[in-house]
DNA sequence: GCCGCTCTCTTTTTT
DNA sequence: AGAGAGCGGC
């Protein structure tokens, strides 16, 4: 009580200061701090301001900082909140519990880790890791990879996880043959964890939620931990991660959700839309707050965005309005081809630098798919702009990275059986498949350890006196190592690591360019090692596995460099800059879709261009080509629906000239008759979208299908063309059978 | 056991 | 078009 008035007195003239600086439903939403709220905040309505104001708010009146728990849907975004929250308040914001659910449960569950017999130090592994565990798993259980994809299982396994299922649940809802497989291969897959003492992304929730449930007691203590609950970007959550707010939320029921049905992008991922309506029927008493009045972007953007969301069916209702200005006109520029596309977009930029007095960091290029960014990358290089990506291939999911920090990993964790597998016999020491076979099936009938077997290797049958000296070599490596991690400070430690495996050495006399990059990664990871331990002094190589474990590509983002800025459109989201350009508006691309059978759903598509549009504050460019290579043929798309539902006011076109056109057309005419192609079947067609099924599906080789009599089969051969096209199908209870596609109805699987 | 070749398959989006 | 995986040869 005393701290409370403490605080009250000393911070109330900065509570009332600051809550004046909200508009009314903001300030609403901040003070609402007793029982569940949900805030639905439209793109730019201020979200992250009513989020700090209201974590800030709670400190001034005498709420503990390690009592809240603020969960966000990046580091970032986690960062830069302590960051403001500290401008408003002061060093109190250093105890927050304030970060990702994974990186938050995961500091939980390097507590709790005896109950699920692990220990403190567990690996986490990331999709790599996981995938690589599910074919293992495969191999072992003598299941083909052809018939059925490791990706597929692996993200199979992940959806069940994300709606916290056990195999033996998959098991028993288990509808197709396929699907017992999986949970096969699942339950298989969380032996091989457990026995690494390994967690994978998902474990990072669902072992909380298991630990929760088991041990009520154990509840008990977080539930008075956490007695203030915040959910960033809540239309982004899963099952799993609802279920944990609901049950870390049950006593104090103190939750406040933030989050934009609208921008929900992440559905692939396992984040369903339904948690939004759920909460309003779970926490009837709930208070809800709309933030529907745009900071942001102009007039114009605001209308475009309403027009596009609007094609939508499955939305909330809301009146984004604005009071900036109108603004100037979206602007759709149409592009010859990726290369024109990339000049086109470096003479917008040139002419927006020249017109508004802007930086290079006020622009940026967002895409659907990251290999979209290459194409953008050689127009800036050529004109002298520089630029920056986000994202792409994620720095510490190199290859030369990761075989280094499994390094790391076996010396916090000897039982990690996939990094050790990794390591083994890298750099190349002469434990070739064949001996690590061997170990593998020892370790598999003795129910060892790889590591313990490696530690008697003198037991094992047939292996070579070469490979058994290796081994012990390698051994001897590892203990030495083990030893010296507490004698030097980290990152000297790391360094002589890396100089006695020689492999900087390795890269160096390679003499390529690739050798050369991948030199350069693993000093920069010994520099990110440095500079980690010299930001977080007492800090451990297990804190920093972690640390590198849960870091996106955004997170390490800051902006602050006078470049161009390119990524996906869903890096995008929370971000905002004056001049946006949004490139590949196309059929196939955005919308995206590939010919093969794929989980397609327009809503999301849509909503994921309107998380793009609403990241503009003055000035919104698209662009789509007329040909576009994809996966190396060359394509002619048409321009995305997406453009038809924005046309109207305030969207002006500047379409390729007469000229250009006509040179462009010679262009593709040439390129048809050097493939012998016919030229009018692709060119500039009308869009009729209505009689387009929703999902694109092209019968390819490959493609697994379903036929009204014989079942589910794979695509062995095409054969013809048109009305007399047949497809050679292996069905999996009807074996081969050869068949009229116009007759076969043949559906995607 | 290692190297280099060919073939395949890919590309959504990411904690 | 490009990378990674698998395969065959040395």
């Amino acid at each position: 009580m005393k701290n409370f008035l403490h605080y009250t007195r000393f911070f109330y003239v900065v509570i009332m200061k600051f809550l004046q600086e909200l508009n009314p439903v903001q300030r609403q939403a901040v003070e609402a701090i007793d029982g569940p709220v949900m805030v639905i905040a439209g793109a730019g309505s201020g979200k992250t301001r009513v989020l700090t104001y209201r974590v800030a708010y709670l400190l001034t009146l005498g709420v503990p900082p390690e009592q809240i728990l603020a969960l966000t849907f990046t580091n970032k975004a986690a960062n830069e909140m302590k960051t403001r929250i500290q401008a408003l308040i002061g060093n109190e914001a250093r105890n927050l519990w304030m970060g990702t659910f994974h990186s938050m449960f995961a500091r939980v569950l390097r507590k709790e880790s005896m109950l699920l017999q692990y220990t403190r130090s567990f690996s986490i592994y990331d999709s790599d890791d996981s995938l690589s565990v599910v074919k293992r798993v495969m191999e072992k259980l003598n299941i083909s990879t052809q018939m059925l994809h490791p990706h597929i299982v692996r993200s199979r396994i992940s959806v069940a996880k994300n709606q916290y299922l056990t195999p033996a649940q998959v098991a028993q809802e288990a509808r197709e043959t396929i699907d017992n497989l999986v949970a096969e291969i699942y339950k298989e897959y969380e032996r091989q964890l457990n026995e690494s003492n390994a967690m994978d992304f998902d474990d990072l929730l669902v072992k909380p939620i298991v630990l929760f449930q088991r041990y009520p007691a154990l509840l008990e203590k977080y539930q008075h931990r956490f007695r203030y609950i915040l959910v960033d970007e809540f239309q982004d959550t899963n099952p799993a991660q609802y279920r944990m707010v609901q049950l870390l939320g049950a006593r104090y029921r103190n939750i406040a959700v933030v989050g934009d049905d609208a921008q929900s992008i992440y559905s692939f991922r396992g984040a369903d839309i339904q948690n939004i309506l759920n909460f309003e029927k779970d926490y009837s008493d709930c208070r809800v707050f709309r933030l529907e009045q745009n900071y942001r972007s102009t007039k114009t953007i605001i209308s475009v965005a309403d027009r596009l969301i609007r094609y939508n069916v499955h939305q909330l209702k809301k009146e984004l309005w604005t009071d900036n200005a109108e603004g100037d006109p979206v602007t759709v520029l149409e592009c010859s081809d990726e290369k024109d596309e990339g000049v086109q977009i470096v003479r917008a930029i040139q002419k927006e630098l020249h017109r508004r007095k802007l930086d290079l960091k006020d622009f940026v290029v967002l895409y659907r798919t990251n290999a979209q960014s290459r194409a953008l990358e050689d127009a800036f290089r050529r004109n002298g702009i520089p630029y920056e990506i986000v994202g792409g291939i994620r720095f510490y999911e190199r290859k030369e990275i990761k075989d280094l920090l499994a390094y790391f990993r076996v010396l916090t964790n000897p039982y990690d059986e996939e990094s050790l597998l990794r390591i083994i016999n890298y750099p190349p020491r002469g434990i070739g498949d064949a001996s690590v076979e061997h170990i593998r099936r020892f370790a598999e009938k003795h129910s060892l350890k790889l590591y313990d077997v490696l530690c008697q290797i003198d037991s094992v049958p047939d292996i070579t006196d070469r490979a058994k000296q290796s081994i012990t070599l390698f051994l001897s490596f590892l203990k030495k190592y083990d030893g010296l991690r507490t004698s030097m400070s980290l990152s000297e430690w790391a360094r002589a690591l890396v100089d006695e495996l020689g492999i900087l050495k390795i890269f160096k006399e390679e003499q390529t360019l690739e050798a050369r990059n991948r030199w350069e990664n693993v000093q920069e990871l010994l520099s990110a090692l440095s500079e980690y331990t010299h930001d977080n002094p007492n800090t451990t190589l297990e804190d920093f596995l972690e640390e590198v474990a849960l870091v996106s590509d955004i997170d390490t983002w800051e902006g602050r460099r006078n470049a161009i800025t390119l990524m996906t459109l869903h890096a995008s989201k929370g971000l905002e800059f004056p001049v946006v350009f949004i490139a590949g508006l196309e059929e196939g691309l955005l919308p995206f879709y590939t010919s093969t059978v794929d989980t397609f759903d327009i809503e999301e598509e849509r909503r994921l261009f309107y998380v793009g549009i609403t990241r503009a504050e003055l000035k919104l460019y698209l662009t789509y080509t007329r040909l576009r290579y994809r996966y190396g043929d060359v394509t002619y798309p048409q321009h995305s629906r997406f453009l038809s539902e924005i046309h109207g006011e305030r969207v002006e076109y500047r379409r390729l000239s007469h000229v250009q056109r006509k040179g462009f057309q010679n262009v593709v005419q040439q390129k048809h008759a050097q493939q012998g192609r016919n030229i009018f079947e692709c060119v500039d067609p009308i869009p009729s979208y209505e009689h387009e099924p929703q999902r694109a599906v092209t019968l390819k080789r490959g493609v697994c299908v379903q036929h009204d009599v014989f079942g589910v089969g794979k695509v062995l051969a095409i054969d013809g063309k048109g009305e007399s096209q047949k497809a050679i199908v292996e069905f999996e209870h009807f074996g081969r059978k050869q068949l009229l596609v116009r007759y076969a109805n043949l559906k995607p699987v």
